[in-house]
Formats: structure tokens, sequence, C-alpha cells
DNA sequence: ACTCTGTGTAAGTTGCCACTTACACGTAAG
DNA sequence: CTTACGTGTAAGTGGCAACTTACACAGAGT
């Protein structure tokens, strides 16, 4: 069950303007920070988060360190409402044959 | 762009729980508080957060208040999320394109 | 009319989290 | 080797949000 540590990396409105960012473009973490309103070392604890969440991912790159976003991490979170809409609609449709038959 | 609504709202743990709670029935501030390891006032403002990020409707029964579940809450999120996964797999899919014409 | 039940909300407290500055370390370059 | 750069992280701070208790009010029952 990691959806849960999506929702709430993506809560965070400045750690989802990271995430979108990181989806246009890869890039390092100093690069990362000049677009954001807060300072390098912020950006580097939200990329840890959004790590953890596994929603994003490091790759090395000499002494720097490329990050990039992971659309599976999205996956559990997906099918987590998914799953919620189908339940829901299935609870709405037994309601509205209970109804019938109360008829 | 109400999706930034319902992401707040689901990422607290307890306002999850109340959620999924009011998927199986929906039932009202009292009997909810029951479920919960919080207070009676404590699930009411959670509610009202959950309303406001239109997840959650509120229908006045006498005295009382029945809430349940406003799957169409989720709508907004869902089709952010969904058009995540699809630009990040176009995103990859260019670039997969733009190695192959390199080589 | 009085009371009981169900509810929303104001007021106050506490804990968490996003942010900062300061430090430590590794890699590249002169 | 030394300097500069890119990075992660510890330490400290401020603000917000989740919770509590206390109050106010509306409808149902006696």
């Amino acid at each position: 069950m990691t959806y849960e540590a999506a929702l709430h990396a993506l809560a965070d409105p400045t750690r989802r303007a990271i995430f979108e960012t990181l989806r246009r473009q890869p890039s390092t973490v100093t690069d990362l920070a000049k677009t954001q309103p807060v300072s390098r070392p912020a950006v580097s604890q939200h990329l840890k988060v959004l790590h953890d969440a596994k929603l994003v991912k490091a790759t090395p790159k000499g002494s720097h360190r490329i990050y990039a976003v992971r659309a599976e991490g999205l996956d559990a979170l997906r099918r987590y409402l998914d799953g919620f809409w189908d339940e829901t609609l299935a609870a709405f449709g037994a309601e509205i044959t209970k109804r019938n038959r109360n008829r």
C-alpha cells in the first residue's frame, strides 16, 4: 500500500511543483532549485520524500545527480482511486436495485 | 482545478479513514465518530474539509445529517493522474525516438 | 414549556513539517 | 594538492493543522 506515501508526497504544493517541473525535464538539484522559490536544501529534502514514495529516481552523473520522475510510482495511487470509483458505483447500483425491488 | 483540494483532503489518514468508512455506509457524524479514535467535533471538522473538496455530501434528515461520499469528487484527481501518466509515457516515447535517430 | 439529542463552531494547545542556515563529504578541475 | 562545485544532512525555527474542551443552537420527544 504505497499509495499513502504518494498521496502524502503530492499533497504539498512545492513538492507537486518540483514533480511537475521534473516531468518536463529531468534535472539536477541545483538547477531545480533555480525554478523554485525555496532554497536548494529544501528542494533536496522534498526530493527525498518523493524518492521514498517511489515517485522519483536519481542517477549519479559524475559529481551530479540527475533526478527524473518514475511514473510507475503513481500506479498504486491510480489503482486505489479506480477501485474507489468502481466500488462506489457498485454500491450505488446495489442501492438502485434494492429500491426497485422494494417497489 | 479541484484536484488539489481532493489531494489535500485525502492526504490525512484520519480523513481517509472517515472517507472509507463512509464509502461502506452513509452515516451521521455521531455514529461516524464512534468508529474513529478521535472526538466528535474532530470528525465534524474533517467532514467540512471533505465537503469543501466535494468528496462528501450532507443530507438533512430531521435533526440529523446523513453524510455520504460523492464519487464524482474524485474525478478531477483521477484525470490529473491519468494525464500525468500519459504525458510521461509520451515524453518517454519521444526520448526513445530521439535516441534511435541519433544512432 | 422543558429536556434530550444531534450538530456546528469558537478558542486554545500541541505536535508536525516545510524552511532556513551551517556543516561535512565526494568528485572534478586548476 | 588545493580549490571550487554539487550534494546530502543535521540543527533550529515558525507556522499551520489536527485535536481537545466548551459553548450555542435547532429539532424531537415527553
